[in-house]
DNA sequence: TCTAAACCAGATTGACCATTCTGGATTTGC
DNA sequence: GCAAATCCAGAATGGTCAATCTGGTTTAGA
C-alpha cells in the first residue's frame, strides 16, 4: 500500500467514498469500473478524488485494504470466542459471506478483483496470499478448539481442514461469480462442513452414539 | 456460441491458431489480450483472424468451446473406465488440471477467464456453469462406483461429493492465480480427497482394520 | 472585508485498442 | 499465361478512459 493511500484509509471523512468504491469494485470489477462511476457512485469530483488517493490503482488499494481488515475483524471476532462452539462459529461467519457474494452475484473482492489487479501489480497478488493466510489461521484456531472439543474430524488436522474451508470459500465465490445461487451455495458450504466435523466420521460417530439413526445433520435454513 | 464460431471450430487448420490464442487468454485474461498479441502468436494476420471468428469476442467463445470439449473429455475418459479405481482416477485428473494452473499461474481458463467475459456476454457465465454441472455430473459417476466400493465416505452422497471436488478445484484455481504454489496446492487437494474417502471416516475405517495405525494415507509424490 | 487557499466542472490531452479500409501482392482455376 | 479471387500489411477510424489542465467559484482565516 502506498503512504496516499495509507493516509486515505485513516481519514475518517473518506470511509463513505471507500466503501461507495468498494460496492463499484466488487460488482463490476476494476476494469469496468470508470473514475466516472467513481465520481457520480461517491458524490466526490474527480478533483477530490485524485487528490484524495492519488489515482486509480490507489483507490482501488485503499478499498481493498479496507476490504481486508474488515473481513479479517469478522473473523477474528466470531472465531476469537465462539458463544455456541467453534463450527457454528465458522458456520456463522461463512454464512454470512456467502449471503454477500450472492447479493452481489461477484465472489470475492479480494480474490477475484484482486486478481485482476494483480496482473498489474504482483505487490497486490501477494498481499492478497497473505490476508488468505491470516483468515485461514484463524480458522484454523477455531479448529483446534473444535478438535479440543472433539468435534474435529480425526481424519483430518486443523491446519489442514482451514486451508479445505479457504479453498471451499474461494470455490463458492467462483461459482457465485458466474451465477450460482444462494441455496445451492450454502449447501455445498454445509457439506464441506459436515465432512470437517466429527459428522464426517460417520462409523466413529456411529460408535458412541445412542440412536445410530440420528446421523443426519441439521441443515441451514435459507 | 455464434454459428461462425462453430464453423471455425470444426476447421482443422484453425485448431493450432485455437490454441495459441488460449494459451494467451489463460495467462493474461480477455482484456489483457490484445488482437495484436493473438496476431504475433497465431501467425495470422488481422484480416484472416477477422475472417475465419468474426471478432475478438467470437474468438474467445471458439477458443472457450475447445477448452470445455477438451476438458470434458478428459474427465470423461479418466473417469468412464478407471483403471485404478475411481478415487485414483478423479485425483489423476485433478492432479494433471493443477499442475495445468501452476504452470500457467493462471486458474481455470473457464471460471476466471470467461467471468471476466460474463460480464459482457451474461451467456457465458450460463454456458460455464452448465460445463461446470457436466464434469460435477462425471465426478459424481465416479463418486457412486467409489461408493459402491466401500470407497466412498459413508458420510456423504456422490453428488454432494462431486459439488465439493468441484468446489476445490475452483478454490484452488484462485489460489494459483494469486502464485500459490504446486506443492501446496496438491496438498490441499489430498485433504480434500482423503475427507471424501474412506479414510475420511477415521473410526469407522479403524474399526475394519487389522492395524489401525496405518490410518495415514498415501500422499502425492510432487 | 479582503486575500489566499481550497474546490469545482468541463474541456483537453494522450494513450490504447478493436475494427475497418485500402491498395498492392499472391495464389488459384482455367 | 491470365483473370479473378484471395490474402496481406500498414494506415486510418472511432471510441473509451485515466489523468491533467484551466479558469472561475467558494470557503476560511485574519
Amino acid at each position: 500500500m502506498t503512504p496516499q493511500a495509507e493516509i486515505a484509509l485513516s481519514d475518517p471523512t473518506l470511509i463513505a467514498p471507500i466503501n461507495a468504491a468498494k460496492e463499484l469494485f466488487w460488482r463490476q470489477g476494476y476494469d469496468e469500473t470508470s473514475i466516472e462511476d467513481v465520481v457520480g457512485a461517491t458524490g466526490m469530483n474527480r478533483y477530490a478524488l485524485y487528490n484524495a488517493f492519488g489515482g486509480k490503482l490507489e483507490l482501488f488499494l485503499a478499498v481493498l485494504e479496507n476490504y481486508f481488515v474488515e473481513r479479517k475483524n469478522l473473523f477474528l471476532t466470531a472465531l476469537s470466542d465462539p458463544q455456541g462452539g467453534p463450527m457454528a462459529a465458522i458456520r456463522e461467519v461463512s454464512e454470512y459471506c456467502i449471503i454477500e457474494m450472492t447479493d452481489r452475484g461477484a465472489g470475492c473482492l479480494m480474490c477475484d478483483v484482486a486478481a485482476e489487479v494483480g496482473r498489474y501489480d504482483k505487490a497486490v497478488s501477494e498481499r492478497v496470499l497473505s490476508y488468505l493466510e491470516e483468515i485461514r489461521s484463524a480458522d484454523e484456531m477455531a479448529l483446534t478448539q473444535a478438535e479440543a472439543c472433539g468435534e474435529l474430524n480425526p481424519a483430518i488436522s486443523p491446519k489442514e481442514g482451514a486451508a479445505l474451508l479457504i479453498a471451499n470459500m474461494l470455490g463458492v465465490g467462483a461459482l457465485a461469480r458466474n451465477g450460482a445461487g444462494r441455496r445451492e451455495l450454502l449447501t455445498l458450504f454445509n457439506s464441506c462442513l459436515r465432512l470437517l466435523g466429527r459428522q464426517g466420521d460417520a462409523q466413529g460417530l456411529q460408535r458412541k452414539r445412542r440412536n445410530p439413526q440420528a446421523r443426519t445433520v441439521k441443515q441451514v435454513s435459507n
